[in-house]
Parts: structure tokens; C-alpha cells; sequence
DNA sequence: AGGGTGACCTGTCGGC
DNA sequence: TGCCGACAGGTCACCC
């Protein structure tokens, strides 16, 4: 479910509710991708001072350490006064002064990891590898030069670079495809091969589908919902994720769908070039 | 070091 | 209706 739209508007959908609050319990469910990597009841007592972004992972600050939350594939976040009682796939819960941050996650391919801090050895290992930040401006952000030599040196196909994160963090496998229709790009075109204002586009159509999404309230296709609860956000019309064989709504030809390191991949073979 | 593959885990959907 | 395989939004450890 999240891609970093998803991610982007659950943590805007709590930040500003649980800025403030003092920790009272936490408690873990089944295991998660990682173990926290600290034990959990010497959680209670913090003070959460702000909820970052940085790729697909939360960073909850602590008045001390950390937790970096990831959603995984089917992970999702609820933040409310009072919850229901815990499901059999919620795995995390933050029990705090001003609400509980509730994990759900089916697949348990998320995670929730405690750090002393952002630049020691557990936050590193997850952060340390994260490319640029797509929808930040200026230096240290999505700078198009850097860009354009980050692909210059990639050998793979340019679906892959994205979905890799090293290079640009947060684009996943349906805006992955989308960007490259909106950039005019075939998927399977090598990184290197793409010219300095094909790239161009390519920055400008990831930050445009991001974007987008992110101001529809997270679009992704099935069932998200952020983290106050609201729902049924199917806004964004795939150009061509999850469209094989229907029309392309540029030009009418069919799209194609192929496989890509296992995952599929959808293009306009007339709108996208080689 | 970059690139490719399998692994993690559960739910859902389509086909027989 | 029941069963079974394919597939799903992510990313890492591991090989070459």
C-alpha cells in the first residue's frame, strides 16, 4: 500500500495530534521485519516532540532517541484517543498522553526501530543508503544535476534505479510506472543510455506524480487509509499501473504489461520511448 | 561495487 | 463451494 505519498500524508494526518505527547505504555505484537532493538516498556515515559519523513520510514523524535516506522507492503498507521481493541495483525502500539499510535500490518513487512539517534549505527543501517528526498527543494534535495549523473552511472534498466532508492527514495513500483509514462520513457530503457533532457523530465514527472498524490490524500489503488481514519482515497487514475490491454488515455493504444526483477511493470509501447 | 535473485508473510482473487 | 497457484504497494542479505 504505501509509497511515499502514503507514507507522506499518514504522517500529516498525526504529526501535529501527537507533537507534545508523553508516552504511557507500548507494547509489541508478533515480530516485525526487525526487533525493535530496545526494550519496549522503557518506552513509557518519553515525550514525542514531531513525526519526520525520510523515504518511506517515520521518524517519531523522542525527547529521547527515536523510532524509524516503516509500513512495509500492508502496513498502516492509526492515531486516535480511544481504539478499538487490538486485531490479530496490529503489532505495535504507542499509548500516549494525547492518543494511541496503532501499527497494522498483515504482511509484517514493516518494522518499528528504536534509535538513540538519528546518526548512530541502528538508524544508519536504515537510513544510511537513502537517495534524495524527491519533493525537497534546493541542496540536499532533489537536485536535477545529481540526478542526471546518478543515472549516468547506472548500468540497469530505469525502472530499476527508481524502485532501487539509492538514487531517488520514495517512488515504488505504481508511481514508478506512472512517472516514466508522464516522463514519455519506456521502462526498460538502460539508466546511462537516457539523455540529460529526457532525464530532466524523468525529475520533473516523479516530482509531479508524487506530488499529485501526495495532495489527493495518498492515492494508492486499493486500501489505504491514513492514520485519523479517512478513507477510500482511488483519486489518482492510473495512466498505466494495473491497466494492461485497456487504452491508453493519451493516444488509445493498449498498454503492456511486463516483469521487471519480479514485479510488474505497465507502459504505453506508442507513448513511451525506447 | 553494481547487478540480479530469493526471502520474508498473509490476504485476495481468478480459474478449474 | 473448495482448493490451489499467482500475485500484491518494500527492501535486504546474499551471490556473482
Amino acid at each position: 500500500m504505501p509509497e511515499l505519498p502514503e507514507v507522506e500524508v499518514t504522517r500529516m494526518s498525526f504529526a501535529a495530534r501527537i507533537e507534545g505527547a508523553r508516552v504511557l505504555e507500548a507494547r509489541l505484537g508478533k515480530p516485525l521485519r526487525w526487533p525493535l532493538g530496545y526494550p519496549v516498556g522503557a518506552l513509557a515515559g518519553r515525550t514525542v516532540r514531531g513525526v519526520r519523513r525520510r523515504g518511506k520510514y517515520l521518524l517519531l523524535d523522542l525527547d529521547q532517541g527515536l523510532l524509524l516506522l516503516h509500513l512495509g507492503m500492508s502496513g498502516s498507521l492509526n492515531f486516535a484517543p480511544a481504539l478499538p481493541p487490538p486485531g490479530v495483525h496490529d503489532h505495535f502500539e504507542l499509548v500516549t498522553t494525547q492518543g494511541t499510535l496503532r501499527l497494522h500490518d498483515p504482511r509484517r513487512f514493516g518494522a518499528v526501530v528504536y534509535a538513540s539517534a538519528e546518526d548512530d549505527e541502528a538508524a544508519q543501517k536504515l537510513l544510511g543508503r537513502l537517495g534524495m528526498e524527491p519533493l525537497t527543494e534546493g541542496p540536499g534535495g532533489f537536485v536535477l544535476a545529481a540526478f542526471q549523473a546518478g543515472l549516468k552511472r547506472r548500468q540497469t534498466v530505469i525502472k530499476q534505479v527508481l524502485l532501487a532508492g539509492d538514487l531517488v527514495v520514495g517512488v515504488g513500483n505504481i508511481y514508478a510506472s506512472e512517472a516514466l509514462f508522464l516522463a514519455g520513457i519506456r521502462p526498460t530503457v538502460r539508466a546511462a543510455k537516457l539523455s540529460r533532457p529526457r532525464a530532466a523530465r524523468l525529475h520533473t514527472a516523479i516530482r509531479e506524480v508524487l506530488a499529485r498524490a501526495v495532495a489527493k490524500g495518498g492515492s494508492t489503488l486499493r486500501d489505504f487509509s491514513s492514520a485519523s481514519g479517512e478513507t477510500g482515497y482511488f483519486q489518482l487514475e492510473a495512466m498505466v499501473y494495473g491497466r494492461a490491454g485497456q487504452p491508453c488515455r493519451v493516444c488509445g493504444t493498449p498498454i503492456k504489461m511486463l516483469r521487471q526483477g519480479q514485479r510488474a511493470t505497465f507502459f504505453c509501447p506508442q507513448c513511451q520511448k525506447p
